[in-house]
DNA sequence: TTATTTTTTTGAACAACGTTCATTAGTTTG
DNA sequence: CAAACTAATGAACGTTGTTCAAAAAAATAA
């Protein structure tokens, strides 16, 4: 039986092992250039033992957005220590930010690459649950908001949706390359500026 | 003169039938479906035709995202006709979500695929006309909100930004399939809903 | 008209991609 | 030690974007 379990465990490791060098490559030289040849040579294996593991890219890309979540939701735990639920609100907008700034391919991945969404919609699981959980922190921090009494006359899901939208509006647009384009006159700043101005409004409300 | 003038108005000719015959794949079938060799198939020219007329796919796909600029503006030009500056930022975003969820396919290689530019990069040309038009058109009505006393407290341009961040944001979740995986209780009208939550927001500045 | 030059169009060929699968190498079991 | 099974391999396939010598067509010159 331990042979067995070794195996099992040999098998976990190299399929972990084949993400880490997919992430590392995904990191250095972006999502679209690197390929499965690439990924195979970083950690010294065949590009077949790739497709023993994985059922395609896809499948990879999916598992890495995964891991995208996790570090995300790693950098929230912080937020729960505060009590004051618009306080966490505030702080969590900048967290989400400056996650996306900081790991640009890895949130594009997550939020703005099909691929995921594609395996997903073509393997048995049903649900979305990577952003489901993070949609739901916002959400319910927006929830305990409104019992203090905050957003007066305001729906709790389409607020946070609209909340989500702005922050990853702005974040998506410089990602992508379009507040480049435009030309700010303090384009460095422009992200933390935009949200400060959310800030603004809703802290009246 | 006249058969170089003629020569002249052909070669312009057979590049919009090149665009012509690429957007209606790229509609038809999407983006990333559509391969040089079926846009060559679709007008009955041979693959290199395309090549004399294109640098390279990045060009068609900067020129099809400007012709998406130029619907998106003809469908803003009656916005114009609206004096109360409120009335029209609010009728604006409307619009520019109408035209993303309809126009899903353009929306996305106009704010979100990175050829077009990548092809400004890699040209001569020195700014993204195409956006720096539609976010003028956007700062100009929120410059005039504040001229009639609207906004107080406010800085025009990462204000504007941030508009544009909402319904972008909203737009550009729902175009990669992200709304689906969350499962809102009520996912077809959450877009219109979030928009609406803004909208009660901004009323009362 | 006919010959020559110029322009336009062509599609085979190339390198690189994701993916497959018969074959090989390695390990476990009887 | 041999048989049975498992894991790893890389050549090969079909497609992709792109190039470029050659062919076809058109314009010009005689």
């Amino acid at each position: 039986m331990s042979t067995a379990d070794r195996k099992a465990r040999d098998k976990e490791n190299l399929k972990a092992l084949i993400l880490q060098g997919a992430k590392k490559l995904f990191l250095e030289k972006g999502i679209e250039q690197t390929t499965i040849r690439n990924i195979a040579d970083e950690i010294d294996y065949s590009v077949g033992t790739v497709y023993v593991y994985f059922k395609d890219k896809n499948a990879i890309l999916h598992d890495i957005h995964t891991i995208g979540f996790q570090e995300l939701g790693g950098s929230f735990t912080e937020l729960f220590t505060i009590e004051d639920p618009m306080d966490r609100l505030r702080k969590m907008g900048i967290f989400y930010m400056k996650f996306a700034i900081e790991n640009s391919e890895m949130y594009d991945l997550m939020f703005n690459v099909k691929a995921p969404m594609e395996f997903i919609e073509h393997s048995e699981k049903e649900e979305w649950n990577e952003g489901v959980g993070t949609f739901n922190a916002l959400k319910n921090t927006v929830a305990q908001c409104m019992e203090k009494g905050h957003f007066k006359g305001h729906s709790l899901e389409p607020l946070s949706f609209m909340i989500w939208g702005v922050v990853h509006g702005m974040c998506c647009l410089e990602i992508r390359q379009r507040t480049k384009g435009v030309k700010f006159s303090k384009p460095e700043t422009i992200l933390m500026d935009g949200y400060h101005e959310f800030l603004k409004i809703i802290e009246k409300l």
